[in-house]
DNA sequence: CTGCGTCGTAAATCATAGGA
DNA sequence: CTCCTATGATTTACGACGCA
């Protein structure tokens, strides 16, 4: 009975773990140009328009999708910062 | 105050290393886990708890963790050991 | 079905702690 | 003190899933 479990290779445990595709963009980490801009987006409103998030990516040489998940990871960071500090002021 | 605020936020990179109780406990459930090393958000506030550490820093703990240990297994063979027989005699009692 | 939202994460990188 | 590596935290980029 039960060749049903993956048997977990005791050399390479790690196989079964979560992993990026080989497909995945590198990370490519951003000028302080771009993240000050960025920044100054975010500090006017934290949700982009359409029409705002095409101006931000073609100003700082980005695609559109990368400022659009730029966002989405701000507004994690800002979530995550406001839960480890609630009492800030 | 913008600048002041992210000054201080900058501060937290000037940390401190985990007690050894926390990487104690840590490490622990990590090689006891060894085939799925991802500890639900219930388990991750027992570790915080038990560590005294917060529980951003058991996930900042174990994708670290999980990422070097992938990258190396070899460096971590002796430490995987440890913790191995560690929990079997736990489990004896 | 599209498309942007959150959540949790991989992987790379940053910045400092700590030891030889 | 000066390297150098270990370690905790932060930054990009997605996959999975939710909602309208």
């Amino acid at each position: 009975a039960s060749g049903d479990k993956p048997a977990i290779d005791p050399n390479n445990p790690a196989a079964n773990w979560l992993h990026a595709r080989s497909t995945r963009k590198k990370r490519c980490p951003y000028t302080k140009h771009q993240t000050l801009e960025l920044e100054k987006e975010f500090l006017f409103n934290m949700y982009l328009t359409r029409d705002r998030r095409y101006e931000v990516a073609r100003l700082l040489n980005l695609t559109e999708r990368q400022v659009k998940i730029w966002f989405q990871n701000r507004r994690m960071k800002m979530k995550k910062i406001n839960k480890d500090r609630p009492k800030d002021e | 105050v913008m600048i002041l605020r992210s000054r201080f936020l900058d501060a937290r990179r000037k940390r401190r290393n985990f007690s050894k109780q926390a990487t104690e406990v840590l490490n622990e459930y990590f090689y006891s886990h060894l085939s799925n090393p991802y500890p639900s958000e219930e388990a991750k506030e027992d570790l915080a708890k038990r560590g005294g550490i917060s529980v951003s820093q058991v996930s900042n703990w174990f994708g670290n963790k999980r990422i070097r240990y992938k990258k190396n297994m070899g460096k971590f063979q002796e430490e995987a050991n440890i913790y191995a027989a560690k929990t079997a005699v736990d489990a004896t009692n």
